[in-house]
DNA sequence: GATTGGCACTCAGGAACTCCGAGTGCCAAT
DNA sequence: ATTGGCACTCGGAGTTCCTGAGTGCCAATC
């Protein structure tokens, strides 16, 4: 029962501090919800959850304010995923479906989402590792320039660029072409380097230079390049705030153009479908302690595929985000596979 | 002699301003550059140039603040471009020489530009219209999804999807891959759409439907598509003032973020190789009215094939800025046309 | 006619000060 | 355990004052 209550007012206290901004006192608490008791309770309350870290005070004779900590624990304690309104649901489905590809889903992706939560948005493109290739293309654009194209059953497109020393004869390129697509046409990326074990040996030696490096190539599209790229928008939301900003927009700005620090982000969230909560320092990233991401990994069929969330300062609205995250990572999963 | 001086007068406050961000008055003129004259003397010019509007007062009893007018003329009077350090340009040339494809290029040119500038950086993709086609592609990725993929000789590379109503016999698939590279392979894109006159015809009518959605997503790729790409980067640049920010970072960036206002930013900017300045007002988009944008057009070859600059607030440092748009401007043409 | 020193005038912005009220902790009573 | 009472704290808003950088104008000078 008094725990009950406690954790009642500290739910009361981040919903206040959310909407307001302002460290929310004893008095205004009691009002605005009906706890039944009278201010002098809630503040003893209040004193035991500021002993045990999960509130503060800015300074002496002021409201108080979660800490990390506080947002934690209720994060914690939301156990229902409020559910979106149906308008939404078919504001979201009808506005993805009319992607035209995949960079059009993304990009509809990271706006929606940065719409529906004011909040930056955060969305990575599908991995490759877990995908198969649907085709792969060797085309020379001259005499000493090959283009290597891989394409994979998501719809993502990758390209690379080689430059070789010596001219390449065009039937070998075709030779190349055919007989790598052979090889790891419709296998998985991720057996890609085993299945071109032995590849190059099967060549003339005049042109294993050549087909090495193709090779070279092929593997480092299938395996490093794979989960490289991630799309960001609604960076305008971060000014949004009243002036009362909290974190170093700045650095938070620098943190975002860096896709390994995107990457390093969502990365973290890969685990299951579950939805991802780091609040403040939770979140090991230079120049982010003071705000929050939520992410989760969306799937294509039954398989997740890559991640997707949202940063905002550690006074988010939790739930609302968590919902229209989750929200967004079943529609994309439900584009990616229907299509 | 007195029109030299006013000019003088006009260049040093920009100078001072740009530096201190601080309205400038005449005794601190006098101080820091050697006009050989006493502020009182100043004083009238800058009487002289207010009334003419180039200077403005930010209230009564402080120093002047240069207007959209005062840069215009300021810029007008740059006659020539400063060059960069040994040291610049060798750091130019070797970070954008490591690029291992196109869109390592661009990446490198965003953020290289940024860095220099310390501004918002923009660069545009090369267009299409005016390069050629270097190769194009037709996969079947099932039996009732096409990829269409278009290789510029740029390195660019566009694909799109096509869901088909009814199944595609892989045998169409290939015939019409290999019709329509022989109709449009080398060919200008600009050209395109003239070459596709009468192919549906040349299919077997029951095939036709098929063909003509085909010839439809190259016409799209190759003219509507063609310049829809610009890479932004450095935006964390904006929060870098002193706090006396004359404009609306939320404004500004919500419009950085839309793609087409970046097109436009960047679009009036193709007359020939010349270095573009546009200033506050002068630049008509919805809440871009306190920023100004440097950009120039770049090679590839000889032939223009897109945009780059930078945004900034209007009190940048246009002398440096240009002249390091310029030069990003020369070394990304020269790594285009090397490679 | 341009330049200059002198001078009265203006006014934004910082410093110092006051004051209010929201908020607290503690204690005795219930 | 809860509550009303009460003394205490102190950030922030409001006010006032003051300074100094800067101006415009004018008469004197070159």
């Amino acid at each position: 029962m008094l725990e009950d209550r406690r954790l009642a007012v500290l739910r009361a206290i981040v919903d206040d501090y959310v909407t307001t901004q302002e460290p929310v006192g004893s008095k205004a608490l009691v009002e605005r919800h009906n706890l039944g008791v009278s201010p002098a309770t809630i503040r003893n309350d209040m004193a035991a959850l500021e002993d045990e870290g999960y509130i503060t005070q800015p300074h002496t004779s002021a409201g108080r304010v979660p800490t990390d900590l506080g947002y934690r624990m209720f994060v914690d304690q939301l156990s229902t995923v409020k559910p979106l309104t149906s308008a939404e649901r078919r504001a979201i489905q009808s506005f993805l479906e009319d992607a035209v590809d995949l960079d059009d889903v993304m990009a509809r992706t990271v706006r929606l989402l940065s719409q529906v939560t004011r909040e930056v948005a955060l969305v990575q493109y599908p991995t490759l590792s877990r995908s198969s290739v649907r085709h792969v293309e060797v085309v020379s654009l001259s005499t000493t320039r090959i283009l290597v194209v891989l394409i994979a059953d998501t719809g993502r497109v990758d390209q690379r660029m080689l430059d070789t020393a010596a001219p390449i004869d065009e039937t070998i390129v075709a030779d190349v072409r055919a007989r790598i697509a052979l090889v790891i046409g419709g296998r998985r990326f991720i057996d890609v380097p085993d299945l071109l074990v032995g590849f190059v040996e099967s060549f003339d030696i005049h042109d294993r230079a050549f087909v090495t490096a193709v090779a070279a190539i092929v593997m480092e599209l299938a395996v490093e390049k794979s989960d490289q790229r991630v799309m960001i928008g609604g960076t305008a939301n971060l000014t949004r705030r009243g002036d009362g900003l909290p974190m170093n927009l700045q650095s938070v700005l620098e943190a975002l153009e860096e896709q390994v620090v995107l990457l390093k982000l969502l990365g973290e969230a890969t685990a299951g479908d579950a939805i991802m909560v780091r609040i403040g320092q939770e979140n090991s990233i230079q120049g982010m302690e003071a705000t929050s991401v939520v992410s989760t990994g969306y799937a294509r069929g039954d398989e997740l595929v890559a991640s997707l969330g949202v940063v905002g300062p550690t006074h988010m609205d939790y739930a609302s985000n968590m919902a229209s995250v989750h929200a967004v990572a079943q529609y994309l999963g439900r584009i990616l596979s229907d299509q």
